[in-house]
RNA sequence: GCGCCCGUAGCUCAGCAGGAUAGAGCAACGGUUUCCUAAACCGUGUGCCGGGGGUUCGAGUCCCUUCGGGCGCACCA
């Protein structure tokens, strides 16, 4: 375990049973334990950790909340814990804990000999299901599905890290009317194409990007498809288009650091009767009703303001039911939890949903649906409109092109999912310190490049437990301390959602680096300092690199 | 009209599951330095946390309300 939680642990019964002394001796009157944390203070001045406890007992002890932490502290068996130097009552009733700074002298043995897996949490055995991107296939991947995908993989690299069974789906809408669309476009311009004079539909995919598939279909098919009748054609057509985009999906996605373990078709729910099975069941389950020729599912029962067409007067299911049957197929794949990120156009979507799994016997509370706002690129200041011809401003491909993977990951990572982003596309180029991924990438380089003027010198870096770490001042042990958080960060980041907490987390710790670099000299004359500093950079580069891969970032030896 | 997200320093944004005196980067100003990786480092200050009300021992954080911005409200997906 890493040595943080050890000591929050054993704070945290030391607390305990003081409050359960407290009580049994009546010194204190109060029913329940109140639930406490242990908690590490914003400002140093006010201890290594501290707890809330006293302040929690003020309305059921009748007391002043100092006055109880003073007596809180007189039950508490200091023996138990020899790391506390110091336990004092501050503030409107915190108890502040002072602890020897010695612990964090096991950290960097820890975190050399976990290595790669220095972070990580214990094994939860609980499995999650994380669906991302899921881009319709008619088309280019565009910055929302950028943005997506790179929040969705940090994500479920955070909560694979911190110990849940993850697995990442894309979700493959080839069927219903954008398919049926996509199809009359691509048949409209096979035929225009072939010389027919017919007109273009007009809800159709315009950009060039159908077009130069149709190109494609004609090099392999020639002409052979004009004899064919239309539904034979488009169906011909469609599976050629929906192969070639998916191929250049996954391409694009892989060369984005994106891997899934599951691609799971709209289509096969359809073929497989799922789908008009689970409005089935919601019919037996009183939730559908017919009106005006199509079926209604009553989401107005949780929360939405009307209902919502499931099957149409033509007969053909929504979008909506294929969605209510995919979500019970997750289910019933055994998801402990399934995170679903999406983007903010799709919210309306939300409570509906939740609704659909309620009214099929799950509780709605395990599918947790990420919301991520919209992204404006700058490039010289002002935004990059969107293109006529292509439909999109810039393609995920073209981003990747433009900044790199490194640097277009690290720009939608480092921003909460729920503000609207501004991607400054040049500031992702910048190769300066201004560069934020080039600021965290440049401190592990920078690590690598000691190590072989070390080297050169004819210097090892020596086993952690060899080294005598009370020659480190201050900063050193400053750094140390934030490399202790590193676990915890993983975990909020993956309990909370929120995989720019470890951006930042890395944007803090890379800056404790470059300022100690900067005016400190790990390579110098005093022997046990070297060592014990070269052991002190190998642990911040180990925490670096972990950090790095989770948000999908590499960690270059040379910059 | 209804719903969701946002509103924090001049700008871009953090602010962990309420905690103590609200932070970072950039820009601005002042200084140091030419050093294991390259203009980097150190220091300086500004906030009606959009407004109002409430819950709480305690609110930037939770609730209500109001204003402003974005997005959504199809027998589309």
């Amino acid at each position: 375990m890493d040595p943080i939680q050890k000591l929050r642990d054993g704070l945290d019964r030391l607390v305990a049973a003081a409050l359960g002394q407290t009580q049994a001796t009546g010194l204190l009157r109060f029913e329940q334990q109140p639930e406490f944390v242990i908690e590490v203070p914003r400002d140093e001045g006010h201890g290594d950790f501290s707890t809330n406890a006293a302040m929690l007992l003020a309305r059921q002890a009748r007391m002043a909340p100092r006055q109880i932490a003073d007596i809180i502290i007189s039950q508490m068996d200091l023996g138990l814990m020899p790391e506390v130097v110091k336990v004092e009552v501050a503030g409107p009733g915190f108890i502040n804990f002072f602890v020897d700074q010695s612990w964090l002298y096991e950290l960097p043995a820890v975190v050399i000999g976990m290595g790669d897996r220095y972070g990580s949490g214990p094994h939860q055995n609980q499995k999650v299901q994380v669906e991302f991107v899921s881009a319709n296939p008619t088309g280019n991947l565009h910055m929302g599905n950028a943005r997506g995908g790179a929040i969705g993989d940090s994500l479920a690299n955070a909560l694979d890290f911190a110990g849940y069974d993850v697995e990442r789906e894309f979700y493959i809408n080839d069927a219903g009317n954008q398919i049926e669309i996509f199809g009359q476009s691509l048949e409209a311009r096979y035929l225009q194409l072939m010389g027919a004079k017919i007109d273009f539909p007009d809800e159709g995919y315009a950009g060039q990007d159908v077009v130069d598939t149709v190109k494609n279909i004609i090099r392999e098919h020639q002409d052979r498809l004009l004899q064919m009748d239309s539904l034979q054609r488009q169906a011909l057509i469609v599976d050629f288009a929906l192969k070639e985009k998916l191929t250049y999906i996954k391409n694009t996605l892989a060369n984005f650091g994106i891997n899934y373990d599951v691609w799971f078709s709209e289509k096969d729910l359809h073929e497989s009767g799922q789908v008009m099975k689970i409005i089935e069941e919601l019919r037996q389950r009183g939730y559908i009703y017919e009106e005006e020729g199509a079926w209604w599912f009553r989401s107005t029962l949780f929360g939405d303001e009307k209902d919502e067409v499931v099957v149409r007067a033509n007969g053909l299911p929504t979008y909506f039911a294929a969605d209510i049957a995919y979500h019970k197929n997750k289910f019933e794949r055994g998801f402990d939890k399934v995170i679903n990120v999406w983007g903010a156009d799709h919210h309306g979507h939300v409570s509906r949903m939740k609704g659909a799994i309620k009214a099929l016997g799950y509780d709605p509370d395990r599918l947790e649906i990420l919301l991520m706002q919209l992204v404006r690129l700058y490039r010289g200041g002002v935004v990059v409109r969107m293109s006529k011809r292509t439909g999109t401003t810039v393609s995920l491909d073209e981003l990747i092109e433009e900044v790199g993977k490194d640097a277009a990951r690290f720009f939608f990572v480092m921003r909460s999912p729920d503000s609207q982003m501004d991607f400054d596309l040049d500031l992702a180029k910048q190769r300066s310190q201004d560069n934020p991924v080039y600021y965290v990438q440049y401190a592990h380089a920078r690590i690598q490049s000691i190590f072989r003027q070390a080297r050169a010198a004819g210097f090892e870096i020596k086993s952690a437990a060899e080294v005598d770490y009370k020659v480190l001042g201050p900063e050193e042990m400053q750094i140390l301390r934030r490399i202790a958080d590193f676990p915890q960060e993983i975990s909020v980041a993956a309990h909370t959602m929120a995989p720019q907490r470890i951006a930042r987390y890395l944007l803090d710790l890379a800056g404790l680096f470059h300022s100690f670099y900067n005016h400190q000299r790990v390579l110098n004359e005093n022997r046990p300092l070297q060592d014990a500093r070269l052991v002190l950079m190998e642990t911040i580069r180990i925490t670096i690199k972990n950090g790095l891969r989770i948000i999908g970032v590499s960690a270059p030896d040379q910059m």
